[in-house]
RNA sequence: UGGGGCGUAGCCAAAGGGUAAGGCAGGAGACUUUGGAUCUCCCAUUUGGAGGUUCGAAUCCUCCCGCCCCAGCCA
């Protein structure tokens, strides 16, 4: 007997509605407003919208819930059908468009005023809103509340047919205008936006709200299981109040708390905002945590939706600590990013007791975690580099890399001892470290130990490439709670090193391809590359002891 | 001071009358030709607080406290 996995709040709902036969069937659905890019909250949604439908042999539609011409845009759909296909998700041929249903949510609005129970009101936005009410008072009824059902159907249509102006008239549910929740105080269910729809042109000027187009679109494609975040749970009683007098199936609305996490921002409008703004390049930008963002910093979909798996689905309003995620990044790269060797920071090194000219081949694993990955050959030569950050002059103490009079082994060759030092006279740079290194410690030869090992690479083997490093965008856990969250971000998010010095091979790897730099990080390979120049982005270092070491000294 | 929600470790999150899972972070150690990976161990005498019911309460009841959301013709 197999322990039972945890299931979410939402999947014991489920079984439940399956238990006592509300429904025979799972139908979720993933509806996003094609007015920004997806980020990792989206993410949540997806994974867990697809996975409760695969769980329990149901359905997940993808919907552009487009209605609102003012935000909406051709771009941003085609991105999200790519995101969401990235994340590993397929929706078959049910790609839906909530404009694809303005012609039945049209006739949906009709029947409403033909029951009574949908009104044309000519007051104007700053009235809808002082008649409102307060969340302490009730708010009063419209004059044109009364309105017959003949004079509404004829203004609703002559609204539809382009007779009056924006904010003139509006369509509103006749509910209760002494609710106490707000939105169900005579909600405004179609308003005139003479703006042209990227979809439907200039076939409409009048649009359904966000609340009326929802429930009844979920309804029309046979949704069963409407899942939003917690924010539309003030919404619901309004959601079954549609779906009970006009839905001809009847969905359940379910919320959940959104996906927030330390050191990103996660709305669309902030995200937007970086962007129009220019505080990043751009909604792919490496930083972002938009789906194209991640992926070009080298995020894979399958460390996302593992994170979308552990962190749960609950209604508690949740900060999800960034390293959960990084974490996540890490097991997967681990098992499968090849390895190879780069020097981000150059220092030559010169092995004084090997002759000019000296090249021997040395064998290295592509990737420790996988035989599979085979081995590949590494020229050693005379003249190396290492990384500035493995050689101090004054080591201080649990330092076990290159200082003067040490030995560290470089991966799969020999051990080399520091002799001496070599500075610019005048700056006192040190420019070059003189080695020399044993014969008889060859890798795999000998069973000498060093206290460190460290990557390198020959001089005249190497090939120059350009590595950003990305940090986190905001320098606050949570940028949320800044004054302006602008005014929080990591003005050391990008640092740019040109000039870094990596293996041969990477001349030719593809845009995407992912690698880990030994005992650096892991790096993907950005569009920006050129031929012979290529370009790599940080997804994010590999766990370092001694960074927490001297992190510590420091303090 | 209207309505709707939510409080379990530094962060997520299980358990829903039977004596607090798991992951991340953190700590200690083993191993290691990546200070990576891997492995082992430690990390809530207690579930926002106070009462109550019960043999037994994170779970049930009462009161209190705190946090989030709602007054768009955004979604």
């Amino acid at each position: 007997m197999q322990p039972k996995e945890p299931k979410n709040f939402i999947e014991k709902l489920i079984e439940e509605d399956l238990a006592s036969g509300r429904y025979t069937r799972v139908h979720t659905r993933f509806p996003p407003e094609p007015n920004g890019y997806l980020h990792i909250g989206h993410a949540k949604a997806i994974v867990l919208n697809f996975s409760i439908a695969e769980k329990y042999g149901g359905l997940c539609n993808l919907r552009m819930d487009d209605t609102n011409p003012l935000t909406e845009k051709q771009e941003y759909v085609d991105a999200a059908i790519r995101d969401v296909r990235w994340l590993g998700y397929d929706w078959g041929d049910r790609l839906y468009y909530a404009s694809d249903y303005f012609e039945k949510l049209y006739e949906f609005a009709k029947e409403l005023i033909k029951k009574g129970l949908a009104y044309v009101d000519d007051l104007s936005p700053e009235e809808i809103r002082q008649y409102r009410g307060t969340l302490t008072e009730p708010g009063r009824e419209s004059p044109y509340r009364n309105r017959s059902v003949e004079e509404n159907l004829e203004l609703f249509e002559r609204m539809k047919n382009g007779e009056f102006e924006e904010g003139q008239k509006v369509l509103r549910a006749k509910i209760d205008m002494a609710s106490p929740n707000l939105n169900m105080r005579d909600p405004v269910i179609y308003r005139i936006i003479k703006a042209s729809h990227y979809r439907t042109g200039d076939r409409w000027c009048i649009y359904p709200t966000y609340d009326f187009a929802h429930p009844l679109s979920d309804a029309i494609e046979g949704i069963t299981h409407s899942l939003c975040t917690l924010e539309f749970e003030d919404h619901r009683p309004l959601y079954e109040w549609f779906i009970e007098r006009l839905g001809p199936t009847k969905p359940r609305q379910i919320e959940f708390a959104r996906l927030n996490i330390t050191y990103m921002v996660l709305s669309k409008r902030k995200l937007t905002r970086l962007v129009e703004e220019g505080h990043v390049s751009g909604w792919d930008d490496p930083r972002m945590p938009t789906l194209a963002g991640l992926r070009r910093r080298g995020y894979t979909p399958e460390a996302i939706r593992n994170f979308c798996q552990m962190i749960g689905v609950s209604k508690a309003q949740s900060l999800v600590d960034i390293e959960l995620l990084e974490h996540c990044l890490r097991e997967d790269l681990n098992r499968r990013a090849p390895r190879r060797m780069a020097v981000l920071r150059p220092l030559r090194v010169v092995i004084d007791n090997l002759p000019e000219g000296y090249i021997e081949e040395v064998e290295l694993e592509n990737n420790p975690e996988d035989p599979e990955a085979g081995k590949r050959k590494v020229p050693f030569t005379r003249e190396l580099y290492i990384d500035r950050d493995d050689f101090m002059e004054e080591p201080p103490p649990k330092f076990y890399r290159l200082a003067p009079g040490r030995e560290v082994r470089l991966k799969g060759a020999y051990i080399v001892r520091c002799e001496r030092i070599e500075k610019d006279p005048q700056t006192g740079e040190i420019k070059t470290i003189h080695c020399r290194y044993d014969p008889d410690s060859r890798s795999g030869t000998s069973t000498r130990k060093t206290k460190a090992t460290i990557h390198w690479i020959s001089v005249s083997h190497s090939i120059e490439a350009e590595v950003r490093l990305y940090e986190r965008l905001f320098r606050e856990p949570n940028p949320e709670e800044c004054e302006d969250f602008i005014e929080c971000l990591n003005p050391n998010s990008l640092e740019v090193l040109r000039g870094c010095r990596v293996e041969p091979s990477l001349a030719d790897a593809g845009v995407g391809d992912v690698f880990q730099f030994l005992r650096v990080g892991y790096f993907c390979v950005d569009p920006d590359s050129k031929r012979g120049m290529p370009v790599f982005n940080r997804a994010v270092t590999l766990k370092d002891e001694w960074a927490k070491i001297r992190q510590k000294i420091r303090l």
